[in-house]
DNA sequence: TGAACGCTTCGGCGGGGACCGAAAGGTTGC
DNA sequence: GCAACCTTTCGGTCCCCGCCGAAGCGTTCA
């Protein structure tokens, strides 16, 4: 060991290294976890988000895309920015999910507990439904034998009809897993997450069992959500307040 | 949206960056990747490795330390440095495997490529198998019927009776997940990481199916690993070269 | 006990990068 | 066409941090 030590460097360490670099800043930090909404933002609302300047906000944008963490649309004199895709948004999931365990409990404001029970009702994390909601799904789905958490985490053929039935279709010819756990920030527990996760939301957004709630994550389930899920799922209605 | 811009930050954004900020030292970043090999090495080990001075490195692992990312036991005038924990070692990999596209070819010395290539054969990463060798033995899991990859990545329970059978614990007390989808550095493709890919790569080494060679990372089978693989997974030795 | 060794602390140096304001380039709408 | 708006480029400042060598502390071994 002693003589090898000169060994030559992984090279993949300046890439790791400079990789961390892109999200080892504060206000770039900030922007990455206010895109894990998943939708599209203007530098303009970003810049104001992470209270910085016009001209400091464009720079880090420009460090992100060149990164290849964001992808970037301009409209106009508007210059759109979201996640490049789901690879990123796990990225920053799992590097936030890190970070929960030594924040603790701190002060919260009035403003801040009530927009927070909202979030942790229920919310997208990027393309797919979290926070209480979203904990309510899963296990939903692990309890009637459609998904399968004790020995990994995967659907079950009887998860495969599940879908189909529901008329909820599935991709499955891209890269992307057809589920993943994520790890949920408020619950502390996994949710589903992946493609069936992402056609899940989708489904849900488009048949109305949910909504968002004005141009926020934050999404409530409506009346005709709580039937479609008590039939679909035996979901109880209380479980979703 | 634009009256809302003043939300209060979210307290993840500076646990972020600093998380980040742990990785994003070139220094850092390459102490963290000859960590993933989940031995422990001494403060020096890693000076020398890294080419820095014997100063320098005793500052970097001070913050790793601090930043949770490492924990260190003294031993006389020796400092040992390890990954605090299989979800650190996940989190190094999850960004490594991000870095690897862009790397592309370059040029690779005699030295390097036959390095390399036992390296690509078989070795260790953090507690599992990797390299064809963990791609074999994963793909066989996948073949036989134990292990799901299709709807995810699971343990099916015909798994569970094998890993019973062949006489491999399974540790299922802990909050870490049975099995999880580690992406392979050289295969690009995902073998099994875990409670059970570490108990399987336990037992082989235990078993003597492969042993490790020298000190390094890389592994090679035995020939009686090349029988028991033959028989429990109806692998074929020549996936094993 | 003294010498060799491993590690740490400290002072100092140098480079990189985060930030802002001012000015300029485009786009939209009146 | 002109004004308002969003964004970018540029110059300049400041601070943080990675690096080293020298000195000091504790351990090991002869």
């Amino acid at each position: 060991m002693l003589g090898s030590m000169t060994r030559p460097k992984d090279p993949v360490g300046p890439g790791l290294a400079a990789l961390a670099g892109l999200m080892a800043d504060e206000t770039r930090a900030g922007f990455l976890l206010a895109l894990l909404d998943g939708r599209a933002w203007t530098a303009g609302e970003l810049a104001r988000y992470a209270g910085v300047a016009p001209s400091t906000a464009s720079e880090h944008l420009g460090k992100l895309v060149t990164g290849g963490l964001l992808t970037e649309e301009r409209q106009g004199r508007h210059r759109y920015v979201r996640l490049a895709d789901a690879r990123v948004a796990q990225l920053v999931e799992d590097l936030a999910a890190h970070v929960r365990p030594p924040a603790a409990e701190r002060p919260r404001t009035l403003r801040e507990s009530s927009a927070g029970s909202a979030m942790a009702r229920g919310r997208t994390c990027y393309d797919h439904l979290a926070g209480r909601l979203g904990i309510a799904l899963t296990d939903a789905l692990t309890g009637q034998g459609l998904l399968r958490q004790d020995t990994g985490f995967a659907l079950t053929d009887a998860g495969l009809r599940w879908f189909d039935s529901a008329g909820i279709g599935l991709d499955r010819t891209g890269r992307r897993p057809l589920t993943r756990a994520c790890l949920d920030w408020t619950e502390r527990r996994p949710h589903l997450a992946g493609t069936a996760g992402a056609a899940l939301c989708r489904h849900a957004l488009d048949a109305q069992w949910c909504v968002r709630i004005g141009s926020e994550r934050a999404v409530k389930v409506t009346s005709e959500g709580e039937r479609a899920f008590a039939e679909l799922l035996g979901i109880e209605p209380t479980a979703l307040h």
